[in-house]
DNA sequence: TAATTATTAGTACCTGCTACTAAAACATAG
DNA sequence: CTATGTTTTAGTAGCAGGTACTAATAATTA
């Protein structure tokens, strides 16, 4: 490790604890080749927390973020449900569900909004077997705010068809029909 | 808190960690009206880890979970490439991706890495505007191994056509066609 | 009532820090 | 070259949230 300084030492702590926020200070000095000291004087004058806090935050951060994804949840938040008729959500969309180039929000979570809304309008326990006529008719932006609606046209037996259409501000972004089939549970 | 059995809090402590592992002892042992001896006691015998241990997990976890679905990584495993050509990509399954009860895989992991493989085959970067003839056509579940192929089949200015099938042991559970559009970025 | 099981108490030690004081090393201007 | 300021290093005390251990006390059960 050759001597560098101060300042490039920061940036390099910066980048390093960006993609890894996984090391300690003692670590940290031994990669940098300085005292555990000047490591904390730089987290100070930078403003990084202690290694425990980094951890606690990305452990936070994304919990929140899987469980929007787990259990029974939906993708968006559910504002009415009638079972069996039809049901609407809404999505915030954010930077951290686009590429971040071009900021164009990642199709699948368009297509898990509509899926588990899909789900939701059904009451029991289904299974998503089919999708017809799917189109992403725009681009949809990070910081756009979605509206799904979803209507069941018709029923078969234990088969389910729902159609489900996403707006932005009255534009259709996305619509598809769902065919869902119920499922038999042995516990 | 009324008094409980040992096995009882046992399963009470399982399931309180399961939803939130970022309690201490010490805010156990309070919630549970016993001392923080015993709960730690619980916790050997239910081989549970320190809090610490517990936050660092979720954190390493969903550190992986969010690099996987990050910037320019496709879903699954790229295992073959021809730029502009076709492509190949697998994906193992598992339990986190599926319903709990049914154990079948959540529709948006399977399109997730359609989609991603899709836009992995095109070189440039390119935003999702379309998908047609979009067909689950069985359900998959948790455990199998999914075999992603995409081939460009037509390319009309900056517009790109790609087919993507996924199998599981050469039977297809799903099948689509994606339309892509070149962006222009602005740096 | 004795034996067994469950709970509590207490001590020493650990990691990865914070917060602080003070000395040493280095750089730069006059 | 010396004085001044900046940067780095060293060292101490204390904290949170534990581990690992010993030992005593309470509750259950045979």
């Amino acid at each position: 490790m050759k001597k560098i300084k101060k300042s490039e030492r920061h940036q390099e702590i910066k980048k390093v604890l960006k993609n890894n926020p996984f090391f300690t200070d003692e670590e940290l000095s031994e990669k940098f080749g300085v005292s555990v000291q000047t490591i904390r004087l730089d987290r100070m004058s930078l403003n990084i927390p202690e290694l425990r806090e980094r951890v606690k935050s990305v452990a936070t951060k994304n919990l929140q973020k899987v469980k929007s994804l787990g259990e029974g949840e939906i993708v968006g938040e559910l504002i009415d449900l009638q079972l069996n008729k039809n049901a609407i959500s809404i999505l915030q969309t954010d930077e951290s569900m686009a590429f971040s180039k071009t900021k164009i929000v990642k199709g699948h979570y368009i297509f898990a909004m509509a899926e588990t809304l899909a789900l939701a309008v059904i009451e029991s326990n289904v299974a998503l077997i089919g999708v017809a006529n799917v189109k992403y008719r725009v681009p949809v932006k990070a910081g756009e705010k979605l509206v799904a609606k979803a209507e069941v046209i018709n029923k078969r037996g234990s088969e389910y068809f729902v159609r489900v259409w996403i707006n932005v501000n009255n534009d259709q972004v996305f619509r598809s029909k769902f065919r869902l089939v119920s499922i038999d549970l042995e516990v």
